[in-house]
DNA sequence: GTCTATAGGATGATAGAC
DNA sequence: GTCTATCATCCTATAGAC
């Protein structure tokens, strides 16, 4: 990540710094959301952050002020960009899928950003944090409004959508793929439960062993 | 927790122990399963289990050998329990609900047992860590094994079935019951995906604030 | 803006008495 | 079987130089 941007230049009288504050930031937020998601909020450290953006620890501390900031930044951003595909998908002009159907592929399209369904899972389990709980259930509500409010599906439909959302997001978390080889069960409930992009479970679970 | 178990007298020549160890065994797996549904794996401290199990911190590590250890007792001990109620709904004699519906019931009927489904649901976000996530894999494959080759259904319906527990457990891991009274969509998911049990989640909500 | 050094606090695990 | 005391480690956050 030593890049061609502006070095500070000796002598020169305003040393230009490395890097714009708001990419260095945006660097860390994507670095964080892949640890969180490895290692939950708790057990995630903030070095860890730091070493996978390529800064120091206590420069992650000084921009977020906490570690606790530094998630709630993650879910927001995760958040943000999961309302920005669904809303892409919602105004999709492809009349030959159904609403529906559009939505799923979108929400499997998020395995694509690395960690972002996984770090929200793991706010999703922290309800009784004060803070991280309140994110999670502003957000999770949030895309259930979406749901409801701007795709027009009934409750029910948006209930069901929700939770095949969470089996895949669980599928994630165990890393499921990992075992694809050694049970047919295993096999038969990937192929069930996310015919499309099965190929990409399959590659994080290569990949990062 | 002071019972009336047998105490040590004093010149007996074999003093008796406090109680049991397989009774203080079942003890702080109770509590331990508790505390890792609050805190999750990494979050809950081995002191949290010793306090909230009225034993010594130290004597929670000698018996279980590592914090890792237990939380895979209690991996193992929820998902037993899990099992035994799904095989008496599965055998179940009441013949007028459907099978799916019975086990839909048995399932929300864990909502009950403190921490029970938590504790697995922090369980399946650990899929990196080598042992927790290859108990995980396995306990979730246990589950879905039982409704394929035991309960009956095929691929799409254990499927199904599973991703309105992944849900139910993503509902009860935000503490979405918690905003029950702030939101009228909060209401409405909550109604729709536990229709059943609505009771139980609004009691676990004022209980613990 | 970014780093090095480090303080301060918690926590898992061990030693050893009773 | 169970406790008290304690060590060693790790980690967030702060101080302060450049």
């Amino acid at each position: 990540v030593t890049s061609s941007l502006p070095i500070a230049v000796d002598g020169g009288p305003d040393p230009i710094p490395r890097m714009r504050a708001s990419a260095r930031r945006e660097l860390i937020l994507a670095a964080a959301t892949s640890v969180f998601a490895d290692r939950g909020y708790v057990g995630a450290t903030t070095d860890q952050v730091a070493k996978a953006a390529g800064v120091s620890q206590p420069y992650v501390v000084r921009m977020f002020g906490t570690k606790e900031n530094l998630f709630l930044e993650v879910l927001q951003r995760d958040l943000d960009r999961l309302l920005v595909v669904f809303r892409a998908a919602i105004a999709d002009p492809t009349e030959s899928m159904s609403l529906e159907h559009r939505l799923g592929l979108a929400y499997v399209s998020l395995l694509d950003d690395d960690g972002l369904l996984l770090s929200l899972m793991h706010g999703f389990v922290l309800g009784r944090d004060a803070r991280i709980g309140a994110a999670a259930r502003a957000g999770f509500m949030t895309v259930y409004g979406m749901l409801r409010h701007e795709a027009g599906m009934d409750a029910q439909q948006a209930s069901t959508f929700l939770a095949n959302g969470m089996l895949l997001n669980t599928l994630i978390g165990t890393r499921m793929a990992d075992d694809y080889s050694t049970s047919a069960d295993v096999r038969e409930l990937l192929e069930t439960a996310m015919p499309t992009k099965l190929d990409v479970l399959l590659n994080m679970s290569k990949r990062s062993r």
